[in-house]
DNA sequence: GTACTTTGTAAGTAATTACTTACTTACAGC
DNA sequence: GCTGTAAGTAAGTAATTACTTACAAAGTAC
């Protein structure tokens, strides 16, 4: 959790030039996401950011402290893919659903490569925050993808099968690709096409849950 | 890679008690996993160990050494599925194929948590030998499952999907099942039926690849 | 026994770490 | 002007880091 130091100033006005403390938090969010918490100094930082080294801890009590700010900073930054849900469920097309689920998911991870490895460093490095982190960005997609198979379901559209359990299949299946992708440089070795990695999953999973 | 000090010795006789070089790497094992290369010290690998702490450097001429000797002890350490799939694959039982790679992915990394967490610290912190544990877990798994799938596409029984892709589906799902209970603690949370899991994914794996 | 190598240890080292301090500068309200 | 507060800095601190060294003990070879 954030000081009351680091609450101060949440919001900077728009066009006034990048302050310290923004400055901070974005050389950070670069830094800790390249190398981990227990990896990036408070000195880097600072050169990064191009501030003083103790003006970190004017901001922000601890090191621990900004680590947790910029986690905060990440859950609450964009939205996830409920806008890509609320927009598309009502047109019952499964297939357009589903891949404008898989594109948002590949689009929002591709612009923000520290974004998958900040999740992922948080939870093996086991940070207080790691588990909103999870239930933001994992539990709540696949809440809402499995409260859409639950009502295809009683459509009559899609077989009677768990919908946790196949929500859980959909969202594996895309974001496996995308940690082959951004953490093990998936993309450097050979070349997938996105379209029709998302095309194949998108057929297999509706194809393998709708009725005959 | 391992310096010649450190490769004097691999296959210590079975009966003798523990040597120093295999107490340090069990200790070292379980740290890395647990808080990775830069959050774990010589210091505690030794006191984990039993050993004092300047053994470390007669075995491994650096820490990042010892690290290296690790990653390469899991890679060789346990059959991988492949043994799963020589065995069932025969029998052209879908099911019975995918349920059993699932399965044996699952309890592999149930029985090792360590194994998991290894393989995304090292992904993570950028070591030499994370490409060679991707390769040897990720893609040598997915080029297996591939090269099953095609047959069976040219049996006739799936349909003609890009087998890589397909194979990449099936494998996300499982993967990114095992990842949220090892990695993000799901196991502890909500109760899941692991069974239950293998035979949805399972299900509808089949039913979205098979011709109709 | 003695010469030699291996195995173990305590006490170092120099560098780096997160974090402080004491001080100066800039800017606000009055 | 003066005063108080926030922003910035250089130079520290004590602790920890990976890694060394110098030396003792123990086994092995002859």
């Amino acid at each position: 959790m954030s000081t009351d130091k680091a609450l101060e100033k949440e919001a900077p006005s728009p066009r006034e030039k990048a302050s310290t403390r923004d400055k901070l938090l974005e050389a950070a969010i670069k830094l800790f996401a390249e190398k981990g918490f227990n990896g990036t100094t408070t000195k880097e930082i600072a050169e990064r950011a191009e501030v003083n080294e103790a003006l970190i801890f004017r901001h922000f009590s601890t090191k621990r402290d900004l680590y947790g700010a910029i986690i905060e900073k990440k859950i609450f930054e964009e939205p996830g893919i409920e806008i890509t849900l609320e927009t598309h469920k009502d047109s019952k097309d499964d297939a357009l659903v589903f891949t404008a689920i898989a594109t948002r998911m590949f689009d929002r991870c591709g612009k923000d490569p520290s974004f998958m490895r900040l999740l992922h460093f948080s939870a093996l490095e086991g940070h207080d925050l790691s588990d909103m982190f999870f239930e933001t960005y994992v539990e709540y997609i696949n809440m809402l993808i499995c409260d859409y198979i639950e009502t295809r379901i009683k459509d009559g559209a899609f077989r009677n099968v768990n919908p946790l359990y196949a929500s859980k299949a959909f969202i594996g299946m895309v974001v496996n690709q995308i940690i082959a992708q951004e953490l093990f440089g998936e993309k450097k070795r050979g070349k997938i096409d996105q379209e029709q990695v998302v095309a194949t999953f998108v057929g297999i999973f509706l194809n393998g849950i709708k009725t005959c």
